[in-house]
DNA sequence: TAGATTGTTAATCGATTAACAATC
DNA sequence: TAGATTGTTAATCGATTAACAATC
């Protein structure tokens, strides 16, 4: 799991390289640009099969291509966003999900402000049709933009309608007896760790100096 | 570090204990409502000092407010948004920084339609001013929503500036030669992750089905 | 053939889990 | 005092790094 985790992050370096129209790379050259090791790229890559060749390195176009095909690049997932407010707004109008293979078919939310709007080329709709509209199409990745206190009431509901991933943005933990997988963002974690970071920094900054004098 | 990066969810959970009015809980019961071994919890609390009692366990109160110490949370952060996107705006109407010790100061962004209007009680200002207002303010945390391609200039201009964090945006990854501390989002990575973990279910749940057959 | 670089095994490192004495 | 539960040490597990033979 860690190495697929890393998957897309050495997609997007693979990515990189083709605009720039390198043909091939060796794994010390990679890690280099990367920030990880020679050896541990060798292994990861491996972890999938032997995609490049003794005393000339990595194709570039191949590995790019394969990795893409283990991540699922070529698979369309439908997706639908619950919860239309900013964040839900923000992930509607990102371009780069559908490019990546995720289809935005619906949009829903309760709030009659915003019931019947469109964003996107796609309407609102209201939660009262989330039913009908999930027994009519084959919705794989349901979104989540909602408040807090209605994540896991939406998490239930869409997972008996028979999503199969459910990607979170509410800083609830969600936990669900179904056979869905999630993927939770907690942004708001991140952000405190990057404050716990700088304050970290400043008080060895301070010793730094303390020391000096 | 891996310990950190667990300490906003430990946070969450005793704000939640908090708030059902749990006073005390011990390292076992923790562990089961978060799903993670109690040995852990304990390793983990350690290493910032004894917070519990034997025979007794944590108490809720005293544990919260500990954790928050450690992550800076009574530490107050200035933030400014560059990229007034779709992004941009949800992080900047998003409540929750602000209780979290984040203030947003400023947003910027280059596009006419854009500068001069208002976010949140917050005006857009063009990039030209970013300089002269990073100058008069202490801006400790620099949040990145622009495009990829803009990324890296933007994000060499503001550790110049003297930023201490920056809280990256775009699928771009950073590196900086200045001391800065950088979170990179990558949230498309996420959603990938998400793809190749259904896939990988649904396979598991074919061989399933073949085997019965 | 010589040089380069992989695939792969073995060694190291770090993180998680188990166990239990200390103590409330 | 007896029971509960921590703090902490030791054992285990997994992930990363080093090393090198295989081979292009």
């Amino acid at each position: 799991m860690a190495v697929i985790r890393r998957l897309p992050r050495y997609y997007r370096y693979l990515a990189d390289l083709l605009r720039v129209d390198i043909k091939r790379i060796s794994s010390k050259e990679l890690s280099e640009r990367m920030g990880i090791t020679a050896s541990q790229i060798r292994q990861d890559l491996n972890c999938f099969g032997g995609f490049g060749q003794q005393g000339y390195g990595y194709n570039v176009e191949t590995l790019y291509k394969e990795i893409g095909k283990i991540l699922g690049v070529e698979r369309r997932f439908t997706t639908i966003i619950i919860g239309a407010g900013n964040m839900g707004n923000a992930l509607a109008n990102y371009e780069n999900f559908k490019k990546r293979g995720f289809d935005l078919i619906g949009i829903f939310d309760i709030s009659p402000n915003r019931v019947g709007q469109y964003i996107n080329g796609i309407e609102i709709m209201h939660m009262d049709r989330l039913e009908e509209f999930m027994k009519t199409h084959v919705v794989d990745i349901a979104i989540l933009t909602v408040p807090s206190h209605a994540t896991a009431e939406v998490a239930e509901k869409v997972a008996e309608l028979g999503v199969k991933g459910i990607w979170n943005f509410s800083p609830q933990d969600l936990k669900l007896s179904h056979n869905v997988v999630i993927e939770n963002v907690h942004l708001s974690d991140g952000l405190a760790v990057l404050g716990y970071r700088i304050k970290e920094m400043e008080e060895q900054e301070q010793k730094k100096k303390d020391k000096q004098n």
